[in-house]
DNA sequence: TCAGAACCTTGATCGAAGTCAAACTAGTAG
DNA sequence: CTACTAGTTTGACTTCGATCAAGGTTCTGA
């Protein structure tokens, strides 16, 4: 799928994230009058490609609901996941035309789309949105090196028991949960999905899977649902100095 | 060496290159006038750790000659390089109080600093220098993901192929030569320092340079001054779209 | 001019992760 | 209810890069 002229579909944006996380945060009423109208949401379904590499981009975004994956294909298919977008990340560069990676909703996914022309001519005159989206560039690229070392350095298993631990994270955030409550939840990736991610191939994901299960460091029902008895355990497969901190 | 206060050394900054790159291209003389009295140079002999990952860190830099590297430790020891700073990158992070990583000298090093406090307060008050600074963080985000393609999915041969090309276009770029100037440069890097930018033992990356040497892709003088007879052959190595690009 | 250190190369061997193949599971469309 | 599909698991075997070890090169400083 295509995208070349977003369809405008205007609807209420209330419970868009990017409100907190980049920019209104400190607009004017007229500021958020012009966010307004640059605005519309899109949907997609699980599996469904929001964007390919190389394809005109007219518009920048936020997650509002789902998962994406931002991913990098080599000539001969070998595919490395390069971002994970979460719930408030944003997606798609100012100042850029063309999409730089394939974007996948790996969940059903709604994101806020900002057409991209307005949104660069409001950061020019709105200096804190630019602030802001350094910031969230910023946290990006400290994510990106931590995910260099684990691509770098650590062995298979420091990879899955790493991912488990960003993802129960990042869920613990959404959540609102706090660090003694009982760590549960549904891994929002396929094993290929995770083998892309974390430069393995889906078997070796499934194998490491299984011998953290078979060592009780996590517990599994179905193939998704996963607990942890044992957060520091957890910690500790992961090759990260210790004191890498709580859940949150 | 742990920096806590750096000494401040004012000397002229003609010739320092965040000048061109972050901040004074659209500066008022009043703010030259400000930047100036933040600014200090210093100066690294290879092999020195100029911060440690950690320290408290009161300035923001930028490379005015020589190459430092930012690197991730593990506990163990493993370590993986997850940033080359060549002359006009810039270093550090405005309000981020301690260093996240270890910065080191692989050769001489000099770089030019702005005390950390001071230059967040001209930021605020001077938007094009965080404009400049978004772009600059987006295009190290962009390099990062390209590296993490490289860690998660190119073969050692691979690697150090990719690894030429980037030391070759970033020459080519720093001399102003052009496409069809024959290309020769020095490795700036120890054969370690290679395998700790492509998550490989230093063993492997010497065989691998040996191997590249008997194909005839590259040829060696001593152990770091390299010719490449043919870079598009070089590029076909890289395991790349063919469309990746001239040398510059 | 020699000793030592830092850096690099090469060989032999090993093991973690990849590859290939088969079978299992759960969901779903007919 | 069945057949199909996408996702997953497990086994057997292979391979690439790591590890361990020895020796070579270059440079510096005594």
């Amino acid at each position: 799928m295509v995208l070349t002229e977003p369809p405008l579909t205007q609807t209420d944006c209330a419970e868009c994230p990017i409100r907190h996380r980049a920019v209104c945060a400190r607009c004017e009423p007229t500021e958020l009058e012009q966010l307004e109208s640059m605005k519309y949401y899109r949907s997609f379904e699980a599996g469904q490609t929001v964007i390919w590499s190389g394809d005109r981009m007219d518009f920048v975004a936020s997650v509002v609901e789902g998962i994406a994956t931002l991913s990098q294909t080599m000539e001969d298919g070998r595919t490395q996941m390069v971002g994970l977008l979460l719930p408030s990340d944003f997606v798609g560069r100012p100042g850029r035309e063309v999409a730089a990676y394939d974007v996948i909703a790996t969940t059903s996914l709604t994101m806020c789309c900002f057409r991209r022309k307005p949104f660069e001519g409001l950061m020019i005159k709105t200096p804190h949105i630019g602030q802001r989206l350094l910031e969230m560039t910023l946290d990006e690229l400290d994510a990106a090196r931590e995910w260099m070392l684990l691509l770098g350095r650590k062995t298979a298993r420091e990879k899955i028991a790493s991912l488990l631990v960003i993802i129960a994270r990042r869920d613990a955030a959404l959540k609102q949960v706090n660090t003694t409550t009982r760590i549960v939840f549904d891994l929002p990736l396929t094993r290929e999905a995770m083998a892309d991610y974390l430069g393995l191939t889906l078997e070796t994901v499934s194998r490491q899977i299984s011998a953290l299960k078979r060592d009780g460091v996590i517990v599994l029902e179905g193939k998704r649902h996963v607990t942890i008895p044992d957060f520091d355990r957890l910690l500790g497969e992961t090759g990260d100095d210790a004191d890498g901190g709580p859940l949150i």
